[in-house]
DNA sequence: TCAAAAGTGTTTATTATACACCCATGG
DNA sequence: CCATGGGTGTATAATAAACACTTTTGA
C-alpha cells in the first residue's frame, strides 16, 4: 500500500480521467457507502480508505450506475475493493443533510494533488448516501484501493478509528449497531469466520462485535442450543491445555 | 373526498402548472415514500392515494428540496397531507431498482387526464425511493389530497390493501415490521394513541401491529412492569361491567 | 343475580446467569 | 504434577405463559 508520495501525477491524471468518464455513466446526487466488516486479532475491523496525504480516512464508497439495482452498485463497488463477489450485504440507512462536513479539507487536497473537478461532477455536488455493511473473512481479501485520491487502504479495528471525513463515524456507528441486530436475530456471523472455528473463537468474535463479555461456559450452551453448529475433530494447537472441538455452521450452502 | 369525475380540468392544469414549477426545484433520481400509520377501529391503517381513476392506491410521497435535508422533506411531505408538524419518524429502507411496475397504468392514467409531462421531468425519470413511516393519532388528522393525480385520500386496514402501485407493497411490508421491531424496543406506541386509554385499547393496537394476540392478563403486566403507564381515573363507558381505569404514557412532553 | 370485562394472584415452564467441577494437554 | 484453557453439570434468578379467582358494572 503506496503512500501518497509515491503516486505519480500521470498516474493520478489517467485514473481522474477514468474516473470522470465513469461518473457521467451514474445517477447524479446518489453516493453508496459500504462498511466492509471483518474479524481479525479478536478485533472488529472495518476497511478505511486515507484520503490523500491527510490524516483523514473515508469509507470506499460509490455511484449508481443509471441502469443499475442500488443493491449491484454495492455489490459492484464491494467487488472493486475486495476482488469478492456474492458477499453478504444489507443496507442499514441513507444519509441526505445538506452540510458536508470536511468540505474545506477535500478541496485543499484535490488542489494540492493537482486534481481539478468540473464543477459539475458528482462529486461536487450535493449527494444522498445510501449506506451498506457487508461481512468478509478476512483470510479471503486482499484489499486495493485505486481511486485517485486513495492514498492508503487499510483494516481498521473499530475500537481506535481515525479521523473520518464527512459523516462517516456516523455511518459507522449505525452500521456496527444494525449488524450487533441482525447477529441477534438472524445467522450472518458465518460471513465473519473462517470455514472452521472454535468455541473460543466464535465467542471472541461476538465480544468484539458487541462490545462486552459473555460467560464462557454459558456461551458455549447457548450457541449449542441454537443447533446451527456442526462439531469436526478437536483442533491440536500444541498448547499446554486441552484441545477444543472445531466447529462449522450447518446447512451453509 | 372526491372521485375523478369531479376533478375539474382547468384544476389539474392548475395543479400540474405548479408541480412542475416544484420539481424544478427538487433533486432529480430521488423521491420520499412515507408510511402514515394509524390506528382506529382497532386496526392498524395507512394513509393511501387513489390514482387517477384507476382501483391502484399509491402511498403519499414527494421529492427532495435541493437545499433540504431528507428527514425535512418527510416531515414536509407529512405536513402537506395531515397538516400536522413534529410528527415522529422513521426511516426504514431505500428501494432502488430500475425496473418500474405499473408504468403502464401510470402513463395511460395520465394520458386520459391529458397529462403531459415533459420527459426530463422527475416523475420519467428512474428514481430512488427514501422510506419513511410515521405514526400519528388519527384523531387529529384530516387527510388531504391536491396532488393532480389524486381523486382519493383514504385510510386504509393494512389487513386488506387494495391494490397498490409500484412496489408499495413491499414498502409497507417492510414499514410494518420496522414498526414491530422498534415496538419491541422503544417507546412509540403513544404516537398512534389517544392521551388517555384504556388497557384494553392498548392491548387492541399490539395485536393490530403484531397480527398476533396476547393473553389479556399477562399483557397488563408486562405493560405495568415497565413503569411507562401512569393509571388515571376509571372510565365509566355505561355498559355492564367492570370500568376500566384510564392511562396514560408517562413522560411525554 | 347474571353476563361481561377488568383486575389480581398463583403455578409452571422457559431462559438467563453464576459458578463449581472435572478433563485434556504440553512443559 | 501443574498451569491453562475446554467441556459439562447444577443451582438460582429472572422472565414468560397459562389459568384460576375475584371485582365491578348495568340490566
Amino acid at each position: 500500500m503506496s503512500s501518497i508520495q509515491n503516486i505519480d501525477i500521470k498516474n493520478i491524471q489517467e485514473e481522474l480521467r477514468k474516473f470522470l468518464e465513469h461518473t457521467k455513466k451514474c445517477l447524479p446526487h446518489i453516493s453508496i457507502y459500504t462498511v466492509i466488516f471483518s474479524f481479525n486479532n479478536d478485533n472488529l475491523n472495518v476497511l478505511l480508505l486515507r484520503f490523500g496525504d491527510t490524516q483523514y480516512f473515508s469509507l470506499p464508497g460509490g455511484f449508481v450506475l443509471k441502469n443499475e439495482k442500488i443493491d449491484d452498485a454495492s455489490l459492484r463497488i464491494l467487488k472493486k475493493r475486495t476482488d469478492l463477489s456474492k458477499l453478504y450485504i444489507e443496507q442499514f440507512t441513507t444519509t441526505g443533510n445538506v452540510e458536508n462536513p470536511n468540505e474545506d479539507i477535500y478541496n485543499e487536497t484535490l488542489k494540492k494533488m493537482g486534481i481539478v473537478l468540473p464543477d459539475n461532477n458528482l462529486m461536487n455536488q450535493r449527494r444522498i448516501s445510501i449506506c451498506y455493511y457487508s461481512l468478509i473473512d478476512a483470510a479471503k481479501v486482499n484489499p486495493k484501493g485505486n481511486d485517485f485520491f486513495v492514498s492508503e487502504v487499510k483494516w481498521r479495528s473499530v475500537q481506535k478509528l481515525p479521523e473520518l471525513m464527512y459523516d462517516h463515524k456516523l455511518i459507522i456507528e449505525k452500521a456496527i449497531s444494525k449488524l450487533q441486530l441482525d447477529m441477534d436475530r438472524k445467522l450472518v456471523s458465518y460471513n465473519l469466520m473462517n470455514e472452521t472455528f472454535t468455541m473460543g473463537e466464535l465467542q471472541k468474535l461476538y465480544e468484539a462485535v458487541f462490545q462486552r463479555e459473555f460467560t464462557r461456559t454459558n456461551f458455549q450452551r447457548k450457541m449449542l442450543s441454537l443447533n446451527i453448529l456442526e462439531r469436526l475433530d478437536k483442533k491440536y494447537s500444541g498448547e499446554s491445555h486441552k484441545a477444543p472441538y472445531l466447529y462449522r455452521f450447518k446447512n451453509i450452502q
